[in-house]
DNA sequence: CAATCTGCTTACAGCCTGTTTACAGTTAGT
DNA sequence: ACTAACTGTAAACAGGCTGTAAGCAGATTG
């Protein structure tokens, strides 16, 4: 994925801090943002890439924000940050025209897989493709499957991300720190000791059937999706 | 790696002044500083190119620190220094955004390794590229991978960390006790025995594959990697 | 040449890390 | 509401790793 103008609208510091630190390291452009009068102003002025937009705002809500900016015939795309509970009823109908929605707390990854989605979709991006393909291993992102050498593997949501986030890093020891910090939620506040199981299930459904061990223990250091040339 | 400017924030002046002797020594510009608002003021005024960050700190927490200049929109990467006991709980959101930690007692080799991949990761180094080659001998740092004229050689953590070492230091005669002040934790209280033994363990697995001893010993000095033409 | 010293190798006990499985609580789907 | 699946924790287990010490071999010294 190319360099991205992002601007990020939230309230609180620490997912501002949270956020627009992740996607600095990823290489994208960052400008935050604390309330929607902001935000509005900033969208007009800097006309980012896409906005990832807190629905609950001190001043103007997320959508009043989306209401205004469209009305202005801004087209940016939205991904939107929504409190688990007021998920269903009020979020209907954000997802036309190239927008999304993720529920806090939320985990970076899915930020950074739903960002990819939207580029994706909205065609501002030089397609990088749906598919992650690492040796046998092949992750299909628009359906949400997982196949190793053809043959498809049933997995559950946190399987899928723990092995999404590996493949987008073929050949380099993750810690299971690096691990937690992406494909957990932010407020998770458990024991590492999640990721060796989470390992050991999908190592228990993806190794039946690939011809060698996909994910290698680099032991005192992290795990390793094993690619082709590697 | 290039010269660089590095803030260590620390209480305890052992730790300090272990620190910036080896930063200095490594050709960096080092500055100090003992508690948390102290470094806040420095980061602002010398700007460093990456911060050596101390939790457990009298007045501020390291993360308190971090929060405070990070909503200042500074994005210098942190290397964490905490103590082993808070390590599993607490490193919730250390490794993002290519901050990372390491923890204490630590070794300084381990801090070198951690700055110069923080430094290729954030891109803001003239990337050495994370593969030393030394001679038959590639070291790869991503994967944590050693191989010997193509062939892999499986190591364990010290082993690996011993031949790192070596690996940055060709051609060049390293004592015991360099080697043990920069392998092992500063803490480590054992003989330098350990040092021959892990040396005669790296030869067992070494030496079967290269054409000739990659380790050689220079009695009553220490140790040196032979490197092409030394 | 003998005595000594330095370094090499290996065996081993204890420890530590990672693997696996079972389980309880929760969530999601029908 | 009922059932199945999923999540996170904990305990049991296996194996590897670490540091020490002892026995050797070769070099060095007197």
């Amino acid at each position: 994925m190319e360099s991205l103008k992002v601007l990020v609208v939230d309230d609180e510091p620490n997912i501002r801090d949270l956020l627009s630190a992740s996607l600095r390291f990823a290489g994208h452009q960052v400008s935050v943002s604390p309330n929607g009068n902001d935000a509005i102003n900033k969208i007009v002025e800097i006309q980012p890439d896409i906005v990832l937009l807190d629905v609950m705002l001190p001043d103007i809500s997320g959508f009043g924000v989306t209401k205004k900016i469209r009305g202005m015939g801004i087209e940016t795309p939205i991904l939107f940050l929504t409190a688990r509970d007021d998920t269903e009823d009020k979020v209907a109908g954000l997802t036309v025209g190239g927008d999304d929605y993720v529920t806090k707390p939320f985990s970076l990854d899915e930020i950074m897989a739903r960002i990819s989605a939207i580029m994706r979709r909205t065609g501002k991006d030089a397609a990088p493709g749906s598919v992650i393909r690492v040796g046998e291993l092949e992750i299909n992102e628009d359906a949400h499957d997982v196949s190793v050498n053809g043959e498809l593997v049933d997995l559950s949501p946190t399987e899928y991300q723990l092995l999404r986030y590996l493949a987008t890093n073929p050949n380099r020891v993750l810690t299971k720190a690096q691990i937690l910090d992406h494909v957990w939620e932010y407020d998770f506040n458990g024991e590492m000791g999640i990721v060796e199981s989470y390992v050991s299930y999908l190592r228990k459904k993806l190794d039946p059937i690939s011809s060698e061990p996909l994910i290698v223990t680099k032991r005192g250091v992290g795990y390793m999706l094993k690619g082709p040339k590697g």
